[in-house]
DNA sequence: ATGAAAGCGCTAACAC
DNA sequence: GTGTTAGCGCTTTCAT
């Protein structure tokens, strides 16, 4: 076992200094007032052995380690990352530190790790939950530890959240697609029956099309799994279907941008052009949609400010603040890229275009 | 500020359970034998209590944390999350918690956090650099503070690494196009005063058309940061006066991916095809590779690959073990997707396509 | 094999 | 104002 070189204590300060400990963790913590010389004197033996205080010691009296744990189902998603670094600026800003847990949407890791967190080291915890299951956050919400959730709707509205609209949002585009004249606006997604924000989105679809008059198709409200594992040869039979059903619809709106980008692929392979024949309106405005062709029209989600209001929120209650509003909702609005347009003038000639290339 | 309900101590399980303190902390730590009974009533104790040893507690006394640092530019861009993902499952398995702090490229910052890292919690750090300054990692080397440098070439041998031949590796891409008949290999990248990374990238560039026997043309080894700002108004404004200069290369070589979208994106705003009139290769093999039209043939690194080595390699150190190697070089390789081709017959009648569309 | 006791570095209550 | 001292919960000698 490796071996640290031992750093000076707050009695080496003291000796130096020539004063007590205490009056060295007065100085130190700007928590009492000590005379003028004193104080220079102690802080002159700080410097000079390069004192810095044993957090890990300080935290067995305090209780309190300012650090707080984030538990997320996949750093690697952009989405995820992008709202982390707002927590991130955040607990800096407010001298916390932050510690990263990955649970790759599995529950059961989710409470594994939210328990070697929890026992171990953290003020508070930030939740990014994989699923509709909450039974373990209100277990540690009533050991009385502090907890936010994000981007997920808990049923208990004791429990702090931070998230978005979603209902709402998928509504938005629905509306933005129907002020450029769209009347068959379709619906990809992924399956939905543990997940509350993309159960809402579908929701948002359909209140969406209710709200302008347009009766619901289940045709063109396309439920399937290949459009979460982003499959495109998946993707691309769905299109080939509606194409020979003579059902395509002017417009798609989409669970996720990956999945509007891989409906534009295959859209594309399939001979049609987007935006000139079909529409189509992502969700999240990722890094991808700059990337896409044509770039892609998407709700945005207020990432950096979710995760900074969510650490706010958090380190508030973790420093006992009053606060007034503990269930945050985020605005969301659409960033217009190139993937809309006007819906073409003879929809006969549209669904006549042919199936050109092979996928 | 907010109080933690009182956990239950070794004390209550010694209690509990009729035995001393250090009794029940060699059973839970499994570390000196104890009589079978007194053994089960122990755990019973344990058990009933829900007792977890205070991890704050044992590191003020152990001096460890099983905690370890990493420091990263940038948490949300991609290549770094891929990697953070690889030190995750290793941290995890060999039973260690990470700490992530991120720098955005600013120096200052980095040894900032690193200071608040090492003189509080970590038992180790894993250092992605933005730039090529060391001196901070030498210090806390120097203080024998387990150190991994990531996916940068520290000049000195002492300080463990794991990183990719960047010149190798550049050096393949060009071989890789040679190897489809290319004989006029443009290059992108933006400049690299202080990034070994990036130097060593426009190096294997250079060794790899020497190998080639193809003489470097400085008008198409272009270095500007308008591409490390992705900005696409002045990549196509580069793509522009090569083409007014009638010096279009058949292919081209990028820093990275994101560098080479915006290039084919650029070329094909200026008329060309990608990739019958121009091929291109990315760097990275990052997710957008999938998403951008065509999708883009790039030279893969390790991503996962290098955390887990990193992660390894640091765990080791800090345990104590053997290391024989502590400078780790993994290998790349070619990902074959659509952005590459045979060059145009004639040459001529490429660099006379119409630059046809406003950008 | 077990337990008593020292002490890791710090904060905070209390005495001066 | 300043110093003395009692723990925080744990590991680790050192007796027994």
């Amino acid at each position: 076992m490796w071996k640290k070189l031992k750093r000076p204590s707050i009695r080496d300060v003291a000796r130096e200094a020539g004063v007590s400990i205490s009056t060295v963790s007065s100085v130190v913590n700007k928590t009492k007032f000590v005379k003028e010389d004193r104080q220079k004197r102690v802080l002159k033996a700080v410097k000079k052995l390069n004192y810095k205080p044993n957090i890990i010691a300080r935290g067995l009296r305090t209780r309190s380690t300012r650090t707080v744990g984030v538990i997320v189902p996949d750093i690697a998603q952009p989405f995820f990352s992008q709202v982390i670094r707002g927590m991130e600026e955040v607990a800096r800003k407010r001298r916390y530190t932050l510690i990263l847990s990955c649970t790759f949407y599995d529950v059961a890791e989710e409470e594994r790790q939210m328990n070697v967190l929890v026992d171990q080291f953290i003020d508070g915890l930030l939740f990014f939950c994989g699923y509709d299951n909450y039974s373990h956050i209100k277990k540690i919400y009533n050991q009385n530890i502090p907890v936010v959730v994000i981007d997920r709707e808990v049923s208990d509205p004791k429990i702090p959240s931070v998230l978005i609209d979603n209902t709402g949002a998928m509504e938005q585009a629905v509306d933005y697609l129907c002020s450029y004249g769209h009347r068959e606006i379709g619906y990809v997604t992924f399956t939905f029956e543990n997940q509350a924000t993309v159960r809402n989105r579908y929701a948002g679809y359909c209140s969406g099309l209710k709200k302008n008059n347009i009766p619901h198709n289940p045709d063109i409200a396309i439920i399937d799994d290949a459009i979460r594992l982003n499959e495109l040869r998946g993707t691309y039979n769905i299109i080939k279907e509606l194409h020979e059903k003579r059902k395509m619809p002017t417009a798609f709106t989409a669970i996720a941008d990956a999945s509007a980008i891989g409906l534009i692929k295959a859209l594309k392979e399939a001979g049609y052009r987007v935006p000139q024949d079909v529409s189509v309106v992502g969700f999240n405005n990722e890094i991808v949609c700059e990337f896409s062709d044509p770039p892609l029209t998407t709700v945005k989600q207020p990432k950096k400010l979710m995760g900074a209001a969510a650490m706010n929120l958090l380190l508030d209650i973790v420093e006992g603040k009053k606060v007034k509003n503990k269930n945050i909702v985020l605005p969301t609005n659409i960033i217009e890229r190139g993937s809309v347009a006007a819906p073409p003038k003879n929809t006969k000639q549209l669904s006549q275009r042919g199936f050109g290339n092979e996928f």
